[in-house]
DNA sequence: ATTCATTTTGCAACCGGTTGCAAAATATAC
DNA sequence: GTATATTTTGCAACCGGTTGCAAAATGAAT
């Protein structure tokens, strides 16, 4: 079915290397044959076997992107920003779903044998050990949106997840709230843990301030509805810093639904600044992730990482800031 | 970097064949055989490539999937579904990002030049004409919720626009509205126009009640919700069947926002039944859409299309059906 | 032990490209 | 015009596998 370099090679009435350079930039062909070439390759249809050129060129553009959070609509931004950077730069994202699979091998199996040049690993849940399992086997990894450190296996880049935590903790305690909780994502999520430890450790310069926790199941909207919805029925905080901005949509559509108000009765503050949290009836305190940033900073290294898979593994941390919106009450 | 048959074939003692053979399920080998390739295999982290087979084979087990909305939700539900789907099957998914892309030629180039196996186009917006071109070029190719069309040139899995259209229309004709209005998506999307032919169609059986009709830049929350405030500052409906759900659910915190109230003051009816919509302070009116259903079915179509890729198009349509919620004031 | 049928194995060609090398063609200098 | 430097081209080997075919090995039957 498909026209092959041979079949262009005979219609024009060259060796198939003439053929191949033609479609090889870089390479050296005279004009009169460029021009024969291609009129050869258009009358025929011809374009080049991607898969063919990559067993001797050893690149296939192919970029594994995997990741585990099909839930979060945060995502859906990370995946349309990563795909459409990859394609500018001529990658091609083969797409893994992790749902229901915490083990790398896998994924490691599948990628090698599809000769990936590298793959992004986009979570925030995911620990650091996943990522390695590619590096490990020798395919160039960024792991985006993961766990910081100060001795890393494999390129990270994301933000630093204690800080925030340490940052919700500063804003609920300049607001004068006497009870405060964390209400994070997935216990065994690390963005979880390091903003738990983070919130934890800034509120232990505070004892006079009643400090509760718990944990929804996702970083989703129902998830963090159902938690909220049980933490209402019990004692609530006066403030909650939630996981991230849908875990604090979903509690404020259980606060609401439970006829009490935000920020009169329950504060949230929420982690992402995503798209819904500026709307003017959710109008979220949050702690904006310069989500694009991150992809664009991934992008870059994974495509350094190409030419130089053996680069040092580096950290790029981005800054979150706080965006202050309707959902704390004012500083007092 | 790495291993590849030969040198299993040579740390075992075999020809490359038997290697190559080991590897093949229904081809011919003795155990003992087997065994000695195996283990030689495992020694050496042999995993065949899978690219260089497809070479000869003239399968690669990748499968394009094309989409260009990535800012409405019930896609990340779509893709978790298709990947996972896919996966399950052996098959991988190649993302392209069609974002800003209407001509289907890059694409198709593209996907061709990865020899994927057959291509699923995700994308109630884009026109027949584009899948076609996949067809054209040879490429298997299922539309998933595509324009169901009598005269199908490709296959087609989705839902019946223009019923659901009078679905919505005859849903505000029961509850006694006078003046309805169809508030669409894009304008040139298919899903919108074909939602509009039906709910026009359905309420000129209806001319004493008012009919106004505009349409949103995109599918999304927040084009929802800038129509919406744009409609309130004029002459607003009674009641709207909204493009989607998102759109009813940006439509609706415009409505709040400005001080009206669903469903006293406006009416909204969506169609999709998302996630979100079941939310208790949300509690959105809507039409289901079979989304698991239709990529569930696209995905077996696209397996049964691989074995027989001149398959006669077909078009499976699956049926929607109204639920009631809080959105539409009741039945009179 | 011999014959014949069946299974297993290796050889070698092939899939669709790329690339080092040397020969052929062209350009430049004298 | 010849000698030399430079560019362009084709040959042939290779990338990592698969597969038709025939030879070799095994098994069954006599």
């Amino acid at each position: 079915m498909a026209v092959t370099l041979k079949e262009v090679a005979e219609r024009a009435g060259v060796s198939r290397s003439a053929v191949s350079r033609t479609f090889t930039d870089g390479a050296s062909v005279s004009d009169r044959m460029r021009r024969k070439v291609e009129k050869a390759a258009k009358d025929l249809g011809y374009s080049p076997n991607a898969l063919a050129s990559s067993l001797t060129t050893g690149r296939t553009k192919l970029v594994g992107l995997v990741s585990n959070n099909f839930h979060n609509p945060i995502f859906l931004e990370v995946f349309d920003l990563f795909t459409r950077g990859l394609q500018d730069r001529g990658l091609r994202p083969l797409l893994v779903n992790l749902t229901d699979e915490i083990d790398p091998e896998n994924s490691v199996r599948m990628l090698r044998q599809y000769s990936v040049d590298g793959v992004v690993v986009a979570s925030s849940t995911l620990p650091p050990g996943f990522a390695k399992a590619f590096r490990d086997a020798g395919v160039p990894v960024v792991h985006s949106f993961g766990r910081a450190s100060s001795t890393p296996q494999v390129h990270v880049v994301g933000i630093d997840n204690v800080e925030c935590g340490r940052m919700a903790a500063r804003a609920l305690v300049a607001r004068g709230y006497d009870h405060v909780a964390f209400m994070g994502g997935p216990e065994d999520a690390t963005s979880t843990q390091d903003r738990y430890t983070g919130f934890v450790s800034e509120m232990s310069a505070h004892p006079a301030i009643k400090l509760s926790y718990s944990f929804a199941d996702a970083y989703s909207f129902d998830a963090g509805r159902r938690e909220m919805l049980r933490l209402l029925k019990t004692s609530p905080a006066q403030a909650y810093f939630c996981g991230d901005d849908v875990l604090s949509i979903g509690a404020l559509s259980a606060i609401n639904d439970s006829d009490l108000s935000c920020p009169e009765d329950v504060g949230i503050i929420g982690l992402n600044d995503m798209e819904m949290a500026r709307w003017e009836n959710i109008d979220l305190t949050t702690i904006h992730q310069p989500i694009r940033q991150i992809v664009t900073s991934s992008i870059e290294l994974m495509v350094t990482m190409l030419d130089d898979p053996e680069r040092y593994p580096e950290t790029r941390i981005f800054p979150c800031s706080l965006v202050e919106r309707g959902t704390l009450k004012a500083e007092k």
